[in-house]
RNA sequence: GGAGUGAUGGCCGAGUAGGUCGAAGGCGCUCGCCUGCUAAGCGAGUAUACGGUCAAAAGCCGUAUCGAGGGUUCGAAUCCCUCUCACUCCGCCA
């Protein structure tokens, strides 16, 4: 959510930061509108309870000295409907104000490059030597079949389609993946492990930024103001919500492991085949609070653990910056890291690394306090996959995989998979 | 699932015949004094949000907030209704 005082100050420059995502200049102006007939209705009833307040007083006061008060307790009967029909109206025109500013979504920031689609995204870095196969790769999702390490037709049995069922060594890959990723960022880079609950309530999914414009991309549960969670970014985020830290706590690095839930992940009609694109995956996730004026250095410190990741599993891949047009509603800035899947001869999005500023900071109204006596101010929140396991599972199928069919585990993962090299059929 | 109790400021905790209660008192915290230093002691201060005023900040003015929402009333922390949450006991359960 954007701050309506800064807007109020500076329309133009938000209009001019706003339109490189392509919301028209009108929408300001419209927001404006409301804002306005908002603090007009405002004032009138702040004033006519001000009134209120004095001749209780007043009242109170004849009361006591037995005087005669019905003059007055009359004509504050009539106030009081005035007052009772203006306070529906400013909570009208508040919540309209409100409706617009949580539609509206985050500025870019300056450094963010312009651009219409994805195909705009530029690519910033790239890591890693492509392999080189003597024969033509093959899908991850054939080489997970043949090891019997995945088991999509059961799994749609149980469940449906766009759901799998990791099995033997697969079920030991996605869990030697999941630890090894938190062991990385616990020990090298200063992170607080967190297991969160895999559901949460609306409060959170708004403060996060996911409700009200992208329930339908969620699961909620029946007849319960719950949904399932897109991604542990939003309990951890959600951690210190209504709450204001102290400058001495920041900054905060929360790890988090959890399966995530994306109803949107079928309507696509690709992806149809193998670990890419299902209703439920595994990741583990960063967050990462801090100061304000610490944010991008946080960035790409945070956009370097991520990819640490992929060099200990020897994965090669690229960075890529998100342009203004590809740039997601809560998003300042943010790093797609892409790994490279042999058998589809491209690079996959596997991490995405966000700095939100004070977007969900302040929907979810987390603050802090550079000292005991300075007034609360918004931190800024970020987050970055590190990394999504499926992806990872995918990436080393194909990458590592050998003209018989079978797959050699990284190194680093060995001593997670109970020393095996190897998996084979 | 059954029965019961409760929800007040950073924390603890007063406050029910409705009226000067943003809310006693204590703790904590901040600043100052005092002391060789620390502790103790003394004094002052110490919520948040929004609106207005101001170039802006401070300040000042106003409104709201005693779990949330609604109601009664000239006036509600105090009365009524609904909801939420927490805790205790019983049952069930990994």
């Amino acid at each position: 959510m954007l701050d309506i005082r800064s807007i109020r100050q500076e329309p133009d420059v938000f209009k001019r930061k706003l339109g490189r995502k392509g919301i028209s200049p009108t929408v300001i102006d419209d927001l404006l509108a409301a804002d306005e007939a908002w603090r007009t209705a405002l004032a009138e009833v702040e004033r006519l309870k001000a009134l209120r307040n004095a001749t209780s007083e007043a009242i109170a006061q004849k009361k006591r000295n037995k005087e005669d008060a019905s003059e007055d307790i009359a004509r504050m009967r009539e106030v009081g409907g005035q007052i009772q029909t203006l306070d529906e109206k400013v909570r009208e025109h508040d919540a309209a104000v409100r409706d617009m500013l949580l539609a509206l979504p985050n500025v870019p920031h300056d450094s963010v490059p312009a651009g219409e689609s994805e195909a705009d995204n530029p690519v910033l870095r790239t890591w890693g030597d492509i392999p080189k196969f003597q024969f033509t790769p093959r899908a991850h999702f054939e080489i997970a079949e043949e090891l019997g390490i995945v088991d999509t037709e059961r799994a749609v049995k149980i469940t449906g389609s766009r759901f799998v069922l990791y099995k033997g060594l697969g079920a030991r890959l996605e869990r030697a993946l999941a630890a090894f990723m938190l062991d990385l960022h616990v020990d090298k880079h200063g992170y607080t492990e967190m297991f969160p609950a895999f559901i949460a309530n609306e409060d959170s999914l708004v403060g996060t930024g996911n409700l009200p414009k992208f329930g339908d991309e969620m699961f909620k549960l029946e007849g319960l103001p719950y949904y399932l969670i897109p991604t542990a970014e939003v309990p951890l985020t959600n951690y210190y919500r209504d709450e204001i830290l102290s400058a001495d706590d920041l900054p905060v690095k929360f790890a988090g492991y959890s399966s995530c839930f994306r109803s949107e992940a079928g309507s696509a009609g690709k992806d149809t085949r193998g670990l890419i694109r299902l209703h439920q995956f595994q990741k583990v996730e960063l967050v990462n609070l801090c100061l304000p004026e610490h944010s991008y250095a946080v960035l790409e410190t945070l956009t370097r653990e991520c990819e640490a990741v992929l060099e200990a599993l020897e994965l090669p891949y690229r960075r890529i910056e998100i342009c203004t047009g590809d740039l997601g509603a809560k998003d300042a800035k943010k790093y797609d890291i892409e790994v490279w899947l042999p058998a589809s001869n491209t690079y996959r999005e596997i991490s995405s690394c966000t700095n939100f500023e004070d977007f969900q900071a302040r929907r979810a109204n987390l603050r802090f306090r550079r000292s005991d006596t300075s007034r609360p101010e918004f931190v800024h929140t970020l987050n970055g996959s590190g990394l999504a396991v499926g992806r990872t599972v995918a990436a080393i199928l194909e990458n590592n995989q050998e003209a018989d069919g079978s797959v050699r585990i990284p190194k680093a993962l060995v001593p997670y998979m109970g020393g095996i090299e190897r998996m084979t059929k």
